[in-house]
DNA sequence: ATAAATATAGTAATTGTTACTATTATTAAA
DNA sequence: TTTAATAATAGTAACAATTACTATATTTAT
């Protein structure tokens, strides 16, 4: 029994993040909601934000380079951050998923998952200069 | 020639940094430092541990978990962070660092660095549960 | 339709962090 | 060893990201 009721501004922006590739924050997606709910409330974007990853239906990406990001593909990759324009892009890599395997060998807790980011210049930012 | 004047505060920090190995956040430093020095100000605090950690003599980590911990190792290792404790330690591993290589062959930008982080229960919680 | 429960908008509060400012400490040079 | 220049400090205010609160509105099972 899951106590979850519909909600438009949930599915909204469910919606919108599986449209978009550019890991938004949650102000990013707040705007863009705002033309189709001129009234939708930061609040609520931010809770189901919140429940739509507890869920496991969407990702939280901590950058450690302002505010947190979210991800509609919940498929194992990783991420890179450039330092100059803070864009965050997926990166195209192999299956890395062997260090979760050497962490556990000499480790006695548990681990339910990892994250793995990349920091620097992006190609665009990288050519300007 | 380096605009950058001696401050006990300072060394202060960085030798408790040295000291503990449970990562602390600003504030944990702050509470502690309060017993040597009663009136720094929170905002030293902040502001050295920035410092510091641009000059590359301490390492900022970001967990996704709660406020930046801090590190003095700045050795090349990683970290595990307790969902329930938020306790954040290090990880024993071999060198993974060939990460970064097969990041970097399909990538068009400059990657400088990486951080891997694990996520679970740390050993402790796992025994109490 | 009704009732129970969840979700919302709008706002206030909280947390982590940075900025500001007048005073103090450090440092190099006279 | 004073002086003068500059960086660092304490204390406080401001800020940004996020969460909590509350009265109203929506959803949903009956």
């Amino acid at each position: 029994m899951s106590n979850l009721k519909y909600s438009r501004q949930r599915e909204s922006i469910k919606k919108q993040l599986m449209q978009r590739n550019d890991h938004p924050t949650a102000d990013m997606i707040y705007t863009d909601i705002r033309k189709e709910y001129p009234n939708i409330s930061l609040g609520t974007v931010y809770r189901n934000l919140s429940l739509l990853s507890e869920l496991g239906e969407i990702k939280r990406l901590a950058t450690g380079d302002g505010p947190d990001r979210f991800d509609a593909d919940v498929s194992p990759h990783n991420h890179f951050v450039c330092r100059k324009c803070h864009a965050v892009l997926d990166m195209e890599m192999d299956d890395i998923s062997e260090i979760k395997e050497q962490a556990e060998r000499n480790f006695e807790g548990l681990i339910e998952s990892y994250s793995v980011n990349f920091y620097g210049i992006c190609g665009n930012c990288r050519q300007k200069s």
